[in-house]
Formats: C-alpha cells, structure tokens, sequence
RNA sequence: GGCCCGGUGGUCAAGUGGCCUAAGACACCGCCCUUUCACGGCGGUAACACGAGUUCGAAUCUCGUCCGGGUCACCA
C-alpha cells in the first residue's frame, strides 16, 4: 500500500467497496431519445417554501414536456437544522399543488424508484465509498482544523486583503502524511475530508447555463469539505454522487447556486462524471419598502405556500400564476387554449426570465378568479366547504346545514350564466361577499343612496312591496320597478334619462340600487331578482320593511 | 470588498441591427353595451437606467458609470 492508499485505510477501515459496485448498481436509465430526468432536492427546514415549488414546477415540467422523468430527493445532510415532518410537509404540498412526481418521494412517507435510496442521510456509505477513492488518488485529505482556527486564518486573510477560503497555501493539512494523520485520529481528534483541488483561480470555469446563457468564472481553487466530521457529506459533494448516481441530465435549482457552480464542475471532473447540464432559476421577489428582495422565509408569509391554501387559493390558480412567470410564452398559449391542462403547455426554458420576478398578487387574483368563475354551483360548494371544514368552522356549519339553500346561492350568475362573474379569487372572502345571504351573518344596515331622498325612497319601497311577487322572473321583476318610476318622476328608461337628466331624479336603475341596499345593505351584489328568490318572499319582505320603516323616522 | 448575474410603463413581459411612431397581460382611468350588479367591447395614462463608441441605422453590439440581486460555512 502507498502512502495515499494507507491514509485512506486509516480514515475510513469500515468501508469496503469501491465506485464501480455502486456504478454497476445503478445503471445508465433506459429513455427514449431526449427524454430529459430532472429533480427537486429540497432539505427538510421547513415549510414548503414558495421558490421551491415554483423550482418543481419548472423541473416537473421540463421532463414531462420531454417524456421524461422528474423525481425527488430529500437532502438531510444538516441535522442541526432539520425539523420534524418536514418531508411529509414538502412532499405532500407537492402534491397538493399537482406536481405529479414519478421517482423518488412519492409522499411523505415512501419512497419509490430504482435508484435510492433518495434520502441523503440514508446514503452515507455511498459518500465514503467515493471518497476513500479519492483519498486513494490523493485528490482528498483529512482536515483536522477547528473553527476556531479558521476564522483565524479567515481574519488574517481579511486583514491583509487576500481571499478568503481554505486555499492554497493557507490549507494547512493539504499535504498531511500518513503518519501525521495517524497521530491526530490517535490523540481522538475530530476530522473533515477536504478536496485538494486541482483548479487554478488564474484559470476560468465555463458553462452554459440553460436559462442565462455562457458564464466564465474563475476555477475552483478551494479545498472545500467533502465529508463533515459525521461522516456525511456536504451538499456539494451529495450533488455530484447523487446526480451522477440517479442519472439527472439536467439540474434546474434556484440562482443562488451559481456562484458555486465551478465547485460542482471540478467535482463532476474530478469524479470522471459526466456533466449534467444546469439551468438556475431566478428567485420570485418581492417589494419592501421599495426595494426588491427575494421573498424571505421569515418576513414574509406568502413565501409559505401554506399561506395560498389557507386563504383560499385553488392550488391550480398558484400554479397557472406560477407558469406565467416561468414561460413568457404561456399566457398567449393560454389565450389560444383556454380550458386546456397546462401540463400540454409545450415549455421552453429559454423562455424563462434571466432577472427575478416580483410576486404580483393582483395577477394571482385575476387568474383565479378566471378559474373560479369557470366552476358550476356544485363544484363551489364543494371546494368552499372543503376549505371551510379546515380553516373556517363556523362558516363550515353555516354552509353544510343546509347544502341545497348554499348551492342556490352559489348558482347565482353562475349555473347557465352566458357571462359568468368574475368575483372570486379566494374561499376566505366568501363568508364576507355573501354576507347577506346567511342569516347567521346577515345584520340589517339600510343607508339611503345619496341621490335620493328619504320621501321618495319611503314611497318606492311602499309601492315595491305591494306589487312584489316572488315568482317574478327578471323580466317581470324588473317592470314592476319602472312601473313605480315615473310616478316618483324617475325615469323607466335609461336612454330617456341619459338624454336628458334635468327631466328627472333619477333612473330605474337608481331604484333598483335603492331597493339592492335595502335587501342586501350593499351597492355592488350579483343579480338582485335572484337574491330575492333565493332568499325568499318572507325574507325580502321583511328586509324592505325594515327599510321602510328606516325611512319613517 | 472579491467574484457572478441582471436593468424595457406601477407589475409580468414581447423584442435577437431596419418591420419600434416599442406588442400583449394585470392594475388604474374613461367611454360604450346593459333590465339592476356584473360580464363584455373600445379607448387612455405610462417604459428602452445614464454616458460614450461601432454602424447609413442601436432597446438590440462594445466599453464605462450608476443602480439592483446573488454568493463568499463542517447550511442547503
């Protein structure tokens, strides 16, 4: 054995393999021709995060469009920062949000494929298998420095303008012997297995980034860690095996990643891999205070896609707004296919912006309320209720206490609607836009329109509530207003009035705004003659008479 | 600070040297339609960060300036 081959020995006796049990144990995937296999890699910290779903959504879509496959893997390399249930909170909102995943984390519980297993912590002999080769070709080497020690170094280097890092002559056990290494491990101290990199900081790193094009770096010249002193490997390292292993062709992860992209490449070489190709992603922003930022974990409670579900979203609705900011292409497809499933959306990475998006609520809104208005009564109820039951109680037990009076009320201006209402983007603003409709949340607040006054307002509703018939259809409904009309001087007919407004108080529609108020307390309402029937003659009696005797006073 | 990336209306964006008097969408405003509320239709306000250069011609190519973002861990 020479002296590599022994300090390898020392550093890991427990492993056993070499590279090639696991290269034959996973072998090159069988795909059609240009089938591309992408993945998502989030570590479980959290939530899931808004960025990290749009990622998916790229990735998951990218190997659809390809025929090919996109699988998950779960990256707990860092124990510190792991919580509890984050798989299950990542991977079942996936799934929530219909990003379909073939390999991998299918939920958040099992696994499925041929090439995990796909969580990293459960991989570790794997690593140390690939690095003990490493430490056989003198490419990588026990670091026994403290933190301490380095950010000594780290403050020396500060002080006197250098670079920073673990470099060049400032990577103390670069040259470490066998006999040196001995003596530490011997005394019980802690080590990392470093890289010694062959990369030279004269020298430029060159890729093609499939969303920003050419990017020239300098060399990785950094003898980064490999193996942390557990024995489990640092993300960069994971990312070579893993990616290797699992037989990705193209890794799309979020931007932050380019900067250390020349590290992956000297791995990848170093390896004698083969390079995947990388596409960073730009991060969704948001504004604070006139500045953009990336949307924050901390600060903000929409970078939590949980934030979507409990206002009320359709999960549809985020990801629809999501593609219009990953393809500049898809709201035109949009238009030409209106009621097509985006995953037949023919994406294109090069039509994905270089620079960040800022989160734009206003869009969201006007997509989901397109989507909303395209369900009939029955589906509302369905959704609303579903939402309902897990963030809203009370208004759960308002709906489902009697589900046909609910469904009624939902189909206004919307079952057999030509043209029907786009008014609602989220489930939480229901209980308060239909209001009126509940008596359980109904309360009594008549107030005069400002053009017309208290007498004629008291003699409208007199004379309304005679001729009132609940069997009205519009037609009829809306002719007993403009019968009352002209005895008040208000003009039956729009044109009329509109020619010549100093004839008259006001318009048939002015009174039927007044007669909206009295029965709903609102200006703005869906069609009111369908309020009327679904609320019913005892009810909307009862409401105008209120208003009546409002107007005595 | 070093190294990367970017900068077209309030927002998302089209744009690849002449089709640019700069598209479209959201938001906002106005008008029209209308049997109320909507929906819809039509229209309007509003942008190439700045300065040099290359060119007959620049939003587009080059350089500089400014501004924004990312990154410099035994985190991912």
């Amino acid at each position: 054995m020479n002296e590599y081959e022994l300090l390898a020995e020392l550093l890991l006796p427990d492993i056993k393999q070499t590279p090639d049990y696991y290269e034959n144990m996973y072998p090159e995937r069988n795909l059609p021709e240009g089938a591309k296999v992408t993945r998502v890699a989030p570590s479980p910290t959290g939530y899931l995060h808004l960025g990290t779903l749009f990622t998916s959504l790229v990735n998951r879509i990218t190997a659809t469009t390809s025929n090919g496959i996109f699988f998950t893997r779960i990256e707990d390399t860092d124990k510190k920062r792991e919580v509890e249930g984050g798989i299950e909170d990542i991977i079942d909102g996936l799934n929530r949000f219909g990003i379909t995943i073939d390999e991998g984390f299918i939920n958040g519980t099992n696994e499925s494929g041929d090439y995990g297993p796909y969580q990293q912590s459960k991989r570790a002999e794997i690593y140390q298998t690939y690095v003990k080769d490493l430490i056989k070709k003198g490419l990588a080497y026990p670091c026994f420095c403290t933190a301490e020690e380095l950010e000594a170094v780290r403050e020396i280097q500060e002080a006197n303008k250098i670079r920073t890092g673990y470099h060049g002559e400032y990577a103390k056990h670069r040259n470490i012997t066998y006999a040196e290494a001995k003596e530490l491990i011997d005394k019980g101290l802690p080590f990392v297995i470093r890289l010694k990199s062959q990369g030279n900081e004269e020298n430029k790193a060159v890729f093609e980034d499939m969303i920003k094009g050419k990017i020239e770096m300098p060399q990785n010249d950094e003898d980064f860690v490999l193996l942390k002193s557990d024995g489990i490997p640092t993300y960069h390292f994971a990312h070579a095996i893993d990616d290797h292993l699992m037989h990705t062709t193209h890794v799309m992860r979020g931007d932050e990643w380019i900067s250390s992209t020349p590290k992956h490449i000297e791995l990848f070489k170093l390896l004698g891999f083969k390079q995947p190709k990388y596409a960073h992603v730009s991060p969704i922003m948001k504004l604070d205070n006139g500045a953009k930022r990336k949307i924050s974990k901390r600060k903000d409670p929409e970078a939590a896609v949980h934030f979507f579900i409990e206002e009320g979203y359709e999960a549809v609705s985020v990801i629809e707004y999501l593609m219009t900011i990953a393809a500049s292409d898809f709201e035109d497809w949009r238009r030409a296919n209106p009621d097509t499933d985006y995953k037949e959306f023919k994406f294109n990475l090069k039509k994905m912006s270089v620079s960040g998006a800022l989160f734009d609520q206003n869009k969201l809104n006007d997509i989901s309320k397109i989507k909303v208005s395209k369900l009939n009564s029955a589906e509302v109820y369905e959704k609303i209720t579903e939402w309902a039951k897990e963030f809203d109680n009370e208004f759960y037990n308002i709906l489902t206490k009697n589900p046909d009076y609910s469904k009624s009320v939902f189909a206004i201006d919307r079952d057999n609607a030509s043209k029907p209402r786009k008014d609602i983007a989220k489930w939480n603003e229901v209980k308060e836009y239909y209001s009126y409709m509940f008596k359980e949340t109904y309360e009594s607040c008549f107030e005069l329109p400002e053009n017309i006054c208290k007498k004629d307002a008291f003699d409208f509703l007199s004379e309304y509530a005679k001729v009132y018939d609940e069997n009205d259809d519009r037609q009829a409904w809306f002719d007993k207003i403009k019968e009352i009309a002209p005895k008040l001087n208000f003009a039956s007919d729009t044109k009329e009035y509109k020619a010549n407004p100093e004839n008259f108080k006001g318009s048939a529609g002015d009174l039927s705004t007044l007669l909206r108020i009295a029965i709903t307390g609102r200006k703005n309402t869906p069609d009111l003659c369908s309020i009327m029937q679904v609320l019913g003659k005892d009810e909307s009696l009862d409401r105008i008479n209120n208003a009546i005797k409002f107007c005595e006073e």
